[in-house]
DNA sequence: CGATCTCTCTACCAATTGGTAGAGAGATGT
DNA sequence: ACATCTCTCTACCAATTGGTAGAGAGATCG
């Protein structure tokens, strides 16, 4: 495998610092630090620290594509669910960053959110319709399929990233807890969708 | 009503700040140009700029202690499910800082989560013996208390707090529309808890 | 060979960061 | 009247921030 390009590298560690000590707890001087060259280096390829933020959040939204791309071919709205929640489940345990990364840029008063969303809106837009669908046909329980999709996001997404919630809770975030966890999500989200 | 002293005052604006703007996104002499004062006088009542952020971490469990208080004399589970939503969505709109404190405080990797836990423990297990009666009586259903407890929060907390998520899916934030996301996530989590 | 292009470096810089030292004003207690 | 206490201020400070200017090394190309 041929080496990443430095550009890359850049991009790559910003990720993980930025989806884990967000924007205002990257600085550039430790980033570079961590890559082992001058920050300089960095506003080479990248032209100020916005910008390379900016670039990060396209690299996650590839990343997120990347992903996503396998769920659409599942045929029933409860295979799209499923097959999501192992993506998400997965992603917590291989890169989290990049679940912190949409957790920092979804933050409230964000002017960043938008940028992520354009990129992922044709997957929200055949999301909804999916779910639309099964609303009409009776197969899932509900009624606005817009505010069902909200829903069920902010459950997949708290499950999978609210470590340190569960942690209060008395739950480590160990590798077997993390399974469990997503067993009972499944369980809850499969019998919230189900029509009586 | 009797004025606030300096130091609520401080610690008012500091929650409002920490709230939005993150710890790392405040600055001690923006917060002292809000307050009309110099960050000397900040630094006079709070030691530090994380003693400050200590204190305004128990300022907010204070307050959300004073909201769940209400909430635990409901008799039965779905009452007491039913109090919260109305108390998160009430705080989603009259101080949504307090409610971006918690997102900021329990963020993934973050060292202040249990001084906020611990505060709340007393909450915490109370729910989940009253989840755990209730799911040993076939009143909702579920297997493991914990878990249950778990998911009810992530939902909870998501649907309140996404806002730049639910506006990627086209909801702007009004005040009707965040009615009807409560109404929405109400009618989820009945059905998610009612026993078959 | 010489010229250009690509990339990383050293050397700075002004602004901002959290924090210290201590002066001065006003109230309070004796 | 005097001393003490409470509080906010001015004056600094060293470290860190994002960012600019430009030198120099190495490859590529004529």
């Amino acid at each position: 495998m041929a080496e990443p390009t430095t550009r890359q590298r850049i991009l790559d560690t910003a990720l993980d610092s930025f989806g884990t000590r967000g924007l205002d707890g990257t600085s550039l001087d430790a980033l570079a630090r961590e890559l082992g060259l001058r920050k300089q280096s960095i506003l080479y390829h990248f032209k100020s620290k916005n910008a390379l933020f900016g670039a990060v959040l396209d690299e996650a939204a590839n990343l997120f594509i990347e992903e996503l791309d396998q769920v659409v071919k599942g045929e029933d709205v409860w295979e799209q669910v499923e097959g999501t929640v192992r993506i998400v489940f997965r992603l917590a345990v291989q890169r989290p960053a990049l679940l912190g990364l949409l957790r920092e840029a979804s933050r409230p008063g964000s002017t960043v959110a938008v940028q992520l969303s354009s990129r992922l809106s044709g997957y929200i837009d055949a999301a909804q319709a999916s779910l639309e669908a099964a609303l009409d046909e009776g197969r899932v329980a509900g009624d606005d399929a817009r505010l069902l999709l909200f829903s069920l996001y902010s459950t997949i997404m708290g499950v999978a990233t609210e470590v340190e919630v569960s942690r209060a809770m008395g739950i480590e975030p160990t590798l077997r807890n993390l399974a469990q966890r997503r067993g009972e999500l499944l369980r809850f989200l499969k019998v919230a969708l189900a029509p009586r």
